[in-house]
DNA sequence: TGGGGTTAT
DNA sequence: ATAACCC
């Protein structure tokens, strides 16, 4: 059997890759006729055009608050909202119908619908449990999973589907179906090798889709595309418990349907804020604005970035999130002005952090004491300071016997000394503490040496021979 | 605006 | 250490 198509191209040759796709669409277009008679297996396959990614964005539908329905049915057929504070942070679907918003002030809520009910969802323990079993089931579909937030998730199906694509008999090419909507009601075109891609996409998604609710109960939305801004896009088209596939030739559409420029992932509420002053808010204002300009605004990074997602290009690949690079813990408050009750708080903290990280079993070198003071209108406004954790206090840590509340609270307590002059009045509306730095630990001497000592060529040693010195290391007192 | 997360500078 | 982004 001999191959029809091209090997990999090298990237970054110059050329569009888009429209190295839509060549390679137009040469392919009848392989689907030329499948009928010989099989697809070789003809297909060898279109491994970096532009022809499959990519799967997968959306819990209000995620809170279906772990609480599930915790406790009761709640199943009643309108539920998540309060943390004094905030609804996410409600069901009953709640929405009566006009509960996310992020809704509980006053207004209450007012908005008398009969809701709240839980407390300040702990997110089962929250995050349930996510990480979500990204674990998503894993076993293939393992490159990219988790944003807790809710949310990446996978990128390219290679899955080029096997099922090898795997399809010649027959079965004219029968096939996509799964779900077709964004903006496009209809398949079989010839085409790139909708087959995303045909075949959309039926992994509705696979996993019926995987997490069989074993975990959940319900969610997937949607399906060529990248990852757009299948995050598009993920949001059909509400909940749905899945939508964009076809390439409605991207314009899909982007031109935004409303404003923020609703871009990616340009969040400062680079907005900065295009609003350029006079730029729709999305056919940021495609046909000077990237110059542009460029000289917010400097050339952001700037390409970002008007390359206003034509719906992103090639940020999915990146394997595996387990998390920090752990932290949070509490916001009215006021915290005395060290005291600093200590307190903190040492809350802590406890619930240490069995964290015991439970995960790396080991964290850093430890950072996060504070926000209470100041009238600045949005944001938080100072940290961080510090190495000891190495004795790092070796205690997974044993649960020796106390290694003491020593941490003590460090801790330097940091919090450190940006806070306890012999002033003081302020604080929110402590933080985070562990990051993780080490696989138990790799014991490689990974150490490899960390504390550098070769040097520079010294006296002779020709193949390597001298070592320490690094420096900042240990505070 | 909560209680988390990430990467870039 | 901060600032931006995401949920």
């Amino acid at each position: 059997m001999e191959k029809l198509g091209v090997e990999p191209e090298e990237e970054g040759g110059g050329g569009d890759d888009e429209e190295d796709a839509e060549a390679w669409a137009m040469e392919l277009a009848d392989v689907g006729a030329a499948a009928s008679s010989q099989g697809i297996h070789d003809q297909v396959l060898p279109t491994r055009n970096s532009s022809s990614r499959v990519i799967v964005h997968v959306d819990l539908d209000c995620f809170y608050a279906q772990v609480e329905m599930i915790s406790n049915p009761e709640l199943k057929d009643k309108p539920l909202g998540v309060q943390q504070k004094y905030l609804v942070v996410t409600c069901n679907y009953e709640a929405r119908k009566l006009g509960v918003k996310k992020l809704m002030n509980v006053r207004d809520a209450k007012e908005k619908c008398p009969q809701l009910v709240l839980v407390n969802g300040e702990d997110l323990t089962r929250y995050r449990e349930m996510s990480y079993k979500v990204t674990e089931l998503l894993e076993e579909f293939s393992p490159v999973v990219e988790r944003l937030g807790f809710d949310e998730n990446f996978v990128d199906l390219t290679e899955m589907v080029e096997k099922r694509l090898q795997q399809l008999q010649s027959d079965e090419l004219s029968v096939m179906t996509v799964s779900g909507h077709v964004y903006n009601n496009q209809s398949i075109n079989l010839h085409d090798i790139l909708h087959i891609r995303l045909l075949v996409g959309s039926q992994i998604a509705a696979e996993m889709r019926e995987a997490m609710y069989n074993q975990l109960g959940l319900t969610g939305c997937a949607g399906v595309a060529s990248n990852k801004l757009l299948a995050k896009l598009v993920s949001g088209v059909f509400k909940p418990n749905q899945q939508t596939v964009l076809l390439p030739e409605s991207c314009q559409h899909l982007i031109h349907s935004l409303n404003h420029i923020k609703e871009i992932p990616g340009i969040g509420y400062k680079t907005a804020k900065c295009l609003e002053v350029l006079g730029i808010s729709s999305v056919h204002d940021l495609q046909t604005f000077s990237p110059k300009i542009l460029e000289k605004e917010l400097g050339i990074s952001v700037a390409q970035r970002i008007q390359k997602l206003s034509f719906g290009e992103d090639n940020s690949p999915v990146i394997p999130s595996g387990p998390p690079q920090s752990f932290s813990e949070e509490d916001s408050f009215k006021k915290c002005s005395s060290e005291v009750e600093a200590k307190n708080k903190i040492e809350e903290l802590l406890a619930s952090l240490l069995n964290r990280v015991c439970q995960d079993g790396r080991k964290p070198h850093t430890v950072r004491l996060i504070i926000r003071r209470y100041s009238s209108e600045k949005h944001y406004g938080r100072e940290s300071r961080q510090c190495p954790i000891p190495s004795h206090v790092i070796q205690k840590l997974g044993t649960g016997n020796y106390d290694v509340m003491t020593p941490m609270v003590d460090i801790l307590m330097k940091l919090f000394r450190n940006m806070v002059n306890v012999k002033m009045p003081f302020h604080l509306t929110l402590l933080s503490v985070c562990f990051c730095n993780l080490k696989a630990l138990n790799t014991a001497k490689k990974g150490l040496i490899d960390y504390y000592l550098t070769p040097s060529l520079s010294t006296t040693s002779r020709s193949g021979k390597h001298s070592f010195k320490m690094k420096d290391t900042h240990m505070e007192d």
